[in-house]
Order: structure tokens, then sequence, then C-alpha cells
DNA sequence: CTAATTTGTAAATCGGCATGACGAAATAGC
DNA sequence: GCTATTTCGTCATGCCGATTTACAAATTAG
């Protein structure tokens, strides 16, 4: 089970998995759990009817779900209807939880999520990580989980697995981090460094942002692009609710599409790409600014003073987003596009430009483009849904207390 | 069963099909049949140990296989190694036929194929579809489909489906010309003038071309690009094996990517678009020709010749689409893009410059373009098989002769 | 208070795959 | 050539899981 949680999609009739009745079972107990959670309290009848089986068979799978600790039964349901009243089921407050962090240039974060999805510890530590080697870093982060297990056990959760979001390009093996530039880690497997004894997954933060807007975002639809800039500028595509990751497991390099061809030479290679209009360092350049520690807050604050400096850059970086949009739209006809991470914060001062560009350029198929609400809290908590998700698509393979 | 054919994912945890035995069987039925059709003849042994059933369920799969005629038996082979000999199957010959139709500018064409893959009847007709209307353009067509039914069926096929590849955008409904601009046709349901009985499909020669690539192309992997140029330029976007199709079914327009932001003005309301750099027009008039009937015959010609303006346009064209890739590559780091359709006749003179362009601004992960094998048979070819793949991934669905 | 309706469960049934055993057909070893 | 061995295909049997049918329980409608 230390197989990449939530990858896309199952695998097609040519897969290679036998079809077999255990299997069909587990796909079952799957069904009944992720309609309870996903619309609230339900009769076992209720589920029935949801998901298309019999009552009969669903009680037995709610059995199961109830002796593996996974669903919870809260009591006869109030009768507003004829009929006998159903007993009301909901996921357990006291099953397995995912654990999430987060490795972030300035700061280290950690959290437990119930089934429930609701956030049940958390831990926080400030701090520049910028140019520390990885192991004292982990060192820290690993403290900080032990600290949100042995407050997440003390309310009855016990660890499913453990997502980790970090500022960086990682391998599809989800353990080894290729680069993270801001951090100045490469080829890093992160394996050994973090506590063993639940399955270990390792992402970009601007994944499990969109993942994150994926599930909890609202109203978004499976069919999305997710832009934020943490590492340069990242994408995220979801499609059919699930990330496209790529061959490499490098998609969503956003930050190096080209804009002007002819453009000022990048360190990628080519020139005038999308990084050296909209990145940080660039629109830090363009307003007139020194580098600085935090410097997402330093352009917020600027900008919502008023220095039109400032706001010219951000301005500008819009327009360049746009245009790297513009193809992004035209190849990908996504639902939408959500701005989340840091760039959720400057949106304000980007957006009017980048519509601007973007519906200028796509005058028949203007795609609308939005803000996310979850902000810099994204990564976090997709990472711990994430293995959320995983419970809930194969609780079999989570359950304890038979 | 008229429900899209071959949609790219089925669906996950959250879907909505109960999954009880029949389905299970129905799964196990393509896993059968999938298996025999990708290794060839195969004992009812070897396929057990390839899809991981045991000999007796394979056995009564592959009778129900025999007994609705869609695998055949070849009878014992010849034994190489000890142990009894297994009886070889195979997939029928005999069986459901996939029938693709191509409605192109200048050509009508119609195919059948076999469940084996092989083409076994087939209807051409020349002649000028530009600016025609739909009803006698597919009254011909039908002409041409009930040409290749009855020949297919004086060999013991009978139609599964009907898929049909036009040049132009069609919506998600899989019937709806939304714009065929070549053809001068918009917003028309092709389902009412075409022969019913068997399920429709319509959609992008573009895709189909991909499809065709996907599952013909020698060591196509299953996530690529393909680039072809009818209407504009297309890419079809291959993830995972799937057609990634967009929300609006509009995914791949490469055309309309931005190349230079400050470009000439285009007609979808942006600037400087790839179209107008790689277009057939824009690439006519660079090289100083008038649009003439045969247009990729002509710049292939001339460039064979050795024109130096020709050479220079299709250069020139093939950085523009460098740089528009680029972008693409970044976004989706697709493992190989292939120039496919009419493309394939002109790559001598696009691939170096392209590459050239492409390898220079993706330095580090550099993504191999390659030209597909079968051409402009691509869409024809893809949608026939569509059809069959349709069977094959869900056999019972087609069964005749109870 | 009775009829109707809905829920949850239990018993019987059915469909589908696994298991184990067996005859059939080949090779390998003597 | 004969026997042992190996592999193939097919039974009979059993198990597992969902369906069907039936029924008691709990509510509303009249």
């Amino acid at each position: 089970m230390t197989a990449p949680l939530h990858e896309a999609r199952p695998a097609g009739p040519g897969g290679a998995l036998p079809d077999t009745q255990q299997g069909m079972r587990r796909r079952n107990l799957a069904r009944v759990l992720h309609a309870v959670r996903a619309e609230g309290p339900l009769s076992r009848a209720a589920v029935a009817s949801r998901i298309g089986l019999t009552r009969a068979a669903v009680s037995t799978l709610v059995d199961e779900l109830i002796r593996s600790g996974l669903l919870e039964e809260l009591g006869p349901e109030r009768p507003g209807r004829v009929g006998r009243p159903g007993s009301a089921l909901a996921v357990s407050g006291r099953g397995p939880a995912g654990l999430g962090a987060e490795v972030g240039v300035d700061h280290l974060a950690v959290c437990a999520v119930d089934l429930r999805g609701t956030t049940r510890a958390r831990a926080i530590r400030q701090g520049a990580n910028r140019g520390r080697s990885p192991r004292p870093v982990l060192a820290e982060l690993t403290e900080l989980i032990r600290q949100v297990v042995t407050e997440a056990e003390a309310e009855g959760l016990y660890p499913a697995g453990l997502a980790v979001a970090v500022p960086g390009l990682v391998a599809r093996d989800a353990r080894t981090v290729v680069r993270a530039p801001n951090l100045g880690w490469h080829d890093t497997d992160l394996g050994p460094l973090l506590p063993s004894g639940t399955p270990l997954t390792v992402d970009n933060e601007a994944n499990f942002g969109a993942l994150a807007e994926l599930w909890l975002g609202d109203g978004t639809p499976r069919d999305f692009l997710h832009v934020s800039a943490e590492i340069g500028i990242g994408a995220a595509v979801v499609v059919d609710g699930g990330l496209l990751r790529g061959t490499r497991g490098f998609a969503g390099e956003l930050g190096h599409v080209p804009v002007r061809p002819d453009g000022p030479e990048c360190a990628c290679g080519g020139r005038g790409c999308l990084e050296q209009y909209a990145g940080e360092e660039a629109v830090l350049r363009a307003a007139g600014l020194e580098p600085d520690e935090d410097r997402v807050g330093l352009l917020a604050g600027r900008a919502a003073e008023g220095d039109e400096d400032v706001r010219r850059a951000l301005r500008d970086a819009g327009t360049a987003l746009g245009v790297a949009l513009t193809g992004a739209v035209n190849l990908l006809d996504p639902e939408t596009v959500v701005l989340g991470g840091e760039l959720s914060g400057l949106a304000p001062w980007l957006l009017p430009s980048l519509r601007d560009e973007l519906t200028r350029r796509t005058a028949g198929s203007a795609c609308p483009v939005s803000v996310s609400r979850l902000g810099p809290e994204g990564p976090l908590l997709g990472a711990a849904h994430s293995v959320v998700r995983a419970v809930l698509d194969d609780p079999a393979a989570f359950a304890r207390r038979a």
C-alpha cells in the first residue's frame, strides 16, 4: 500500500489486475463509504438506492465498515416521512486519519484530518529553510509529526498515511525530490529521513494545492487548471477528477511556457519564458524592490498601499500570465482556471489584466478565472486529504480493529 | 450503447454504476478478449495465466465468447514443449466489425475493420466537398457505407457501430458538428443524416488520428501529443491511453496558442496565434504560392523539387510549431510528440527547425518528436478501430449469434 | 386502531470464480 | 516401447457475494 496514493484512474479492460469477487467487495465497500461521506448521514436504505445495490447487500457492507471502525451508527433518524425511520450512518470520527505535512520555504506545518474531513490536530513552526540541508529540516518536521500524531491518537485516531508537500519537483516514485530550488535540495529520497510505519507520499505542493481545490473548493469542477506560484510558476492540470502528472511527473511547468519567443534568455535554455515576466524575482525587479524574505507579502502590502510601480508590475505579470494561460486553455479546454497558493493573495492586482488578456485571446470560448478560497492553506490540506481519499477509495486496505 | 465510444476512463469509486457480479463477468469477458487479441493465438491456460484467473474460469468465459462468435478455436497448437498442447484461440474474423468513415475536404472514405484489426472492406470517392451542404455529402457517404456494409456482410461480418471523422470541432454529444470551416458546416447534428441501426460516433479527425496512432502506431506510448493540421492545427492529447477532450470537447486547439503575443491579429480575437505562422494559408502565402486544391501536396512537391521559398516557409513554420509545442510539452510532459495526418508529408522540412526550437527551449527534458507511420490514413483507421475497441471493451454488449 | 409504507435483517437462491481431481495428449527418461 | 512427468481442458464441489423473498419493527395516514 505504499503505491502512489490517488493516482488518476483505475486500469482499463486491458489492465493486469484480475477481477475477482474480493475486488468487487472492496470496491463496494468504497462505494458505501463514499456515499455516506459525500451525502451526510444516510440510512442503509438510502445508501442502497444511491449506489444501486440492494438493502441486504448494503447491510452486510455497512456491518463490515462498522466493525472496522470506519462507519458509525448515529441512532434512529427523526422520522419526517411515512414508514419506519432508518438508522443514520456517518463516517467515523475516530478511525484512520490522514497526516499532511508541508515543507515551506519559511515554515513547516503538519496536520491530521479524519475521515469526515475535519482537521483534528495541527502544528506549525516558522523559520527559514532556504539553503538548509534536508536532514535537519526533516528532523524538525518529524518532531512536529510526532506531536500531531500523539495529539490525534489522544482523540482515538490512528495515522493511515503521511503525505508531504514540498516546493519542488518530485519524481514519479513519490519519494524523491528531484530539485527544489528554493530549498536548495536535489535528488533526495525523503523516505529514510521521515517516520516510517505509515505509507509515505511526497508531491509538489502545487499538486496538493490543486487536489485541495478539487476536494474542498466550493463548486470546483472535475476539470480545471490550478495555477500557483511557489517555485517559479506551477500549474496543476486536473482532468476528470485526477491529476495529470506527465511521463516524468513534470507536467504543469507553466513557468517555462514561452511568452515572447525572442525575449531575454532563461536558465532553462529558452527565451522569454513566463517566469521572466510573472516570476517572483521578475516582478520584484520590475517593481523596483529588493528580494526580501516574505516576498509575496511585501508585494501585496505595497500594492494595497497604492504603490503604482508595484501595481504596474503586477498588471504586467497578469498580462503575461494571460498569454501563457491562453495557450493552456486552448490546449486543454478546462472548465475553469483557479489561482491558488500564495498567488491568491496577489489576485486583486493580477486578475484584471489576466482576465482581459485571456478573454480577448479566446473570444469564442472564454474560460472563467477564479481565486481559490483556500489560499496558502491548500497544499497542507490537500496532502492530508490525499491520504483520506486513499482510505475512502479502498477501506479494506486500511481497516483496523477487526 | 450509443454512449460516446471509448471515453478515456471508467468511473472511480464515487461512480454511480453498481458493482455487481454481472459487471464482473462482463469485465472478465473483456479481459479474455483483450488478451487473445493482443498476444496472438493463445490457449485457455495461457490466457488464464495472463489475466490472473483460473483455467476453469477462463474456460467458461471462452465458451461464452465462442458461442457469441467473438472468439474462434483454431485447433490444437503445435506442441513444442512438454505436456498436452493447448487449443489455440483467436479473435474471430467473422464477428462484429467496426465501420469507420471520413468526411474529408476533397474525398469521402469508408472502411470496415474486423476484431482482428484487419481492414476487410473499403470504399473511397474523390470529389471536393468544400462548401457543399451536409445533406448531399452525407447521402453520398451513406451510399458508400451501404457498399462497405454489403461487402462486409458477404464475409460474415456485421456492423457493430459507425464512427465518422470530420474536419472540424464536434460537441461532446459525439453527433453534432459545431463548426467545420473547411466544409462550411456549423451546428449540424449528423445523426438524422446517417444510417441508423448501429450506434453512431462523430469526432474530430485529429482525435481519431491520435487514437489510430495509439492503437496501431509502432511503439507509441500511452501518453503523447499528436499534432495534425487539417483545419488549422489540431493537437490531440492522449493521457494514459485515453483522449483528453476538454469540457466542451475543444481540447487540443494548438492553432490558437499565442506564439508572438504582439503578432498580427487573428480571426479568433487573439494576436500572433500559431496558425498565422504554421497554418496552411500562412505557409502558402509565405512561400509565395496561391491557394490550390491539394494544398499540402503542392507544398510537399515544391519542397521536394528544392524550391527555396517553400523550404524557408516550412522551416519557419517548424520554428513556430516548436515554440507552441514547447508550451504544450512544459504543460503536459508527454512521452513523445507525434506529427500525423497530412502534416506527416511535410515532416522532412518541418522537423529540423521544429526539433531545434523545441530541444533548445526544453534543455533539461527534451521530448522526442516523431512522424506517424499512418499518415493520412490515420483518421479513417482510428474511427473504425474506435468501434472495434468498444466491442473489445464490453463484448457482452455487442454479442450476437446466441 | 387499522392500513399503508418504509426500514433492517434473516433465509434461501443464484451467479461466478476458486479448488481439487481427472482424463487427455504431449515430452522425457529408461 | 513403456512409463513417468508435465501440461491442458473440464468436471464436481465449495465458497463468496449479491439478489430475492419474507418478515418483524417502526412510523404516518386515515
